[in-house]
DNA sequence: GGCGCTAAATCAGTATTGCTGATACTATGG
DNA sequence: CCATAGTATCAGCAATACTGATTTAGCGCC
């Protein structure tokens, strides 16, 4: 029996959904059907009764279930325990992440990182963020810092923040002077400098745009936010970036970032940071002390909100990055009561109140 | 993660054997390294100490050893306590047996199985012995009772019983007047009744006389142990037959059975039988009862011993019968002393002394 | 130190398994 | 009765686990 059909499994139950309990795991909704059905076959017990819609658990589903989450739960347990015992000097981590994750706070953890485990090394390269998924899948990386990382089926993705994005503009720029949020909306017809197309990015913000029917003039396209901010401050329009990303140039007052409002009931538009490693193997001693050093003081010094909960970490194999679970949320997944199950909505995940600087 | 992996893992330190484990988990030694191995390559982390002989386990090793142990038992415990709550009435048992298992005693067993569980059903097939794996493995039974089954990868061979071997002779046989049991190179030059080519008790059989420099005449060859009866009962020679299959051919006093010396040391000569099952699927409920009976009360009213411990049934799925497990050993598998490590000898194989009659 | 023995590792080939994406069902609510 | 959302099923493909044969490596023995 695999103990992923069993995760499955549970997380199907918890979710009441074969869908859910599927993304939970980064595998398709025919996995998770599938991967439910075999245990059944093999156990000879039903163990969802799916005569009615909702379906229900069975009573041997019941007793199942709970056996499961028990298993499940002590393996990574397990894992996590025979990970912790040994020792990460020694090791290297190959940390690979875009431009923008802001070279100052990353330098901080590097340090803390370095100050924390002697004997190991950081190597950091940045590079374009389609690199980063490859490089990690073919073990030239162990680690990747990445906006907007899908989960695959060796690709463990653990999202990590979430940075709030506001309206970047000249100072010279009529934006410039408000001193409250600007709705999405206010940008129709706006001379605008965005991504290029094809980055994951550009898509999530046309989607955002087009939702809050804002039409803006698009009159530049880069692939970095370093051109971008370029762009901006020569006049060629406005942009919408991390506002995390525009702290120095806020502070030189070549630019002005003013917040997005948040419209009524809808949830902050945000690029959620993503730590992401391989799923199949384990890292080394050195990685996992290094992301759990991540997750760790996300909240306390970053400039950017720390992530919520996480939106398809569930099954990735460091569910048990040891000190990874957070206080609250049970082991990382999601109860079983339906608040929590709408689908990636971040529990936790409050956006900072941007600032604004006139 | 698999299961079965970690359970091989298991068996591997508790026999300080990688081949030994492979045994005990019907895998080939090649699978149980490879099993280990990976495991070791997912943890990202030594296991196993493979740099003096015997191996050792490693701090980490041995940690995730008791992790597992605990793991995989509980998974054991969960599929018995699902399979528990289910109701075997209504259910079929359908049982493929070979001719020889006596018919006298499957026939109380099956009665004291209908007044067990009252809604049951059993269908009996006798057949030959190489059909049963195939009836099993098509799903046209469900267990099987068996002469020295090998268990395969979707076989399971649980030992039943190990019945003793005695030489039967016409009543005017010289051999009959024998107070003491006989040598197998007593037999030397006997004229020999024994069984077809090809039937695995036939190659058991010339093994064992071979190994002890007993070079017999073979005078005819049967396919069942009645014709073979028949035939000494002619006076065509003597054979070596289960000694309880001769039972009601000594009370007419057609036959004798002579008990066969053990020599020195060496195991005594029994034919093992085995309850055999499918292994990846799970069985219906009245089916995991009939067995849970068969095993359990092998003692009481056997004729013959009642088997060992399992020489390959570790890893059977159903290491789990529910009341399967033996008293005093512990889940089905051995315990780390070397006592009971020694491949495939019983524990408890003592055969009961022959009944002989001059 | 060389030699043989035994047990484990490795290798190549094969069979099985599990996964995905597309499609077909099926309770339920309108 | 129909539309819908969610699940089951199917075919094809990719990953994997298994076996049997062979190589490698530690250990005890000369």
């Amino acid at each position: 029996m695999h103990l992923e059909a069993l995760s499955i499994f549970c997380d199907v139950v918890r979710h009441q959904s074969f869908s859910r309990g599927a993304l939970a795991n980064s595998v398709s909704q025919s996995a998770a059907s599938q991967a439910v059905r075999q245990i059944e076959r093999r156990l000879g017990a039903q163990l969802i009764d799916r005569s009615r819609r909702p379906w229900r658990l069975t009573p041997e589903g019941k007793l199942f279930f709970q056996g499961c989450q028990e298993i499940v739960d002590r393996y990574h347990e397990l894992e996590e325990a025979v990970q912790r015992r040994q020792d990460p000097s020694g090791y290297t981590v190959r940390l690979a992440s875009i431009y923008s994750v802001g070279l100052h706070d990353l330098g901080q953890y590097v340090d803390r990182f370095r100050a924390a485990v002697p004997g190991a090394h950081v190597d950091i390269e940045y590079m374009h963020p389609d690199e980063i998924p490859t490089r990690i899948r073919n073990d030239r990386s162990d680690v990747g810092l990445l906006a907007f990382a899908t989960p695959g089926r060796d690709l463990a993705v653990v999202p990590w923040r979430r940075q709030a994005m506001a309206v970047a503009c000249p100072p010279a720029h009529r934006f410039a002077r408000r001193t409250t949020a600007i709705g999405p909306r206010e940008l129709t017809g706006a001379e605008f400098v965005t991504f290029d197309r094809g980055l994951p990015v550009r898509r999530e913000l046309d989607r955002y745009l087009r939702r809050h029917g804002a039409e803006v003039d698009v009159v530049a396209e880069f692939d970095t936010i370093e051109n971008i901010k370029q762009a901006v401050e020569d006049g060629a329009g406005v942009a919408i970036l991390p506002e995390s990303t525009l702290r120095r140039e806020v502070e030189r007052q070549t630019l002005v970032a003013v917040p997005l409002d948040k419209p009524d009931g809808e949830a902050a538009f945000v690029r959620p940071l993503s730590i992401v490693h391989r799923r199949r193997r384990r890292l080394n001693p050195a990685v996992t002390e290094f992301i759990r050093l991540l997750r760790r003081d996300g909240a306390g010094r970053a400039t950017d909100a720390p992530a919520g909960r996480p939106a398809a970490a569930g099954a990735n194999p460091a569910g048990a990055y040891g000190a990874g679970r957070q206080p609250g949320a049970p082991a990382d997944r999601p109860a079983a009561d339906e608040a929590r199950t709408a689908g990636a909505t971040p529990r936790a995940g409050r956006v900072a109140p941007a600032t604004a600087t006139p």
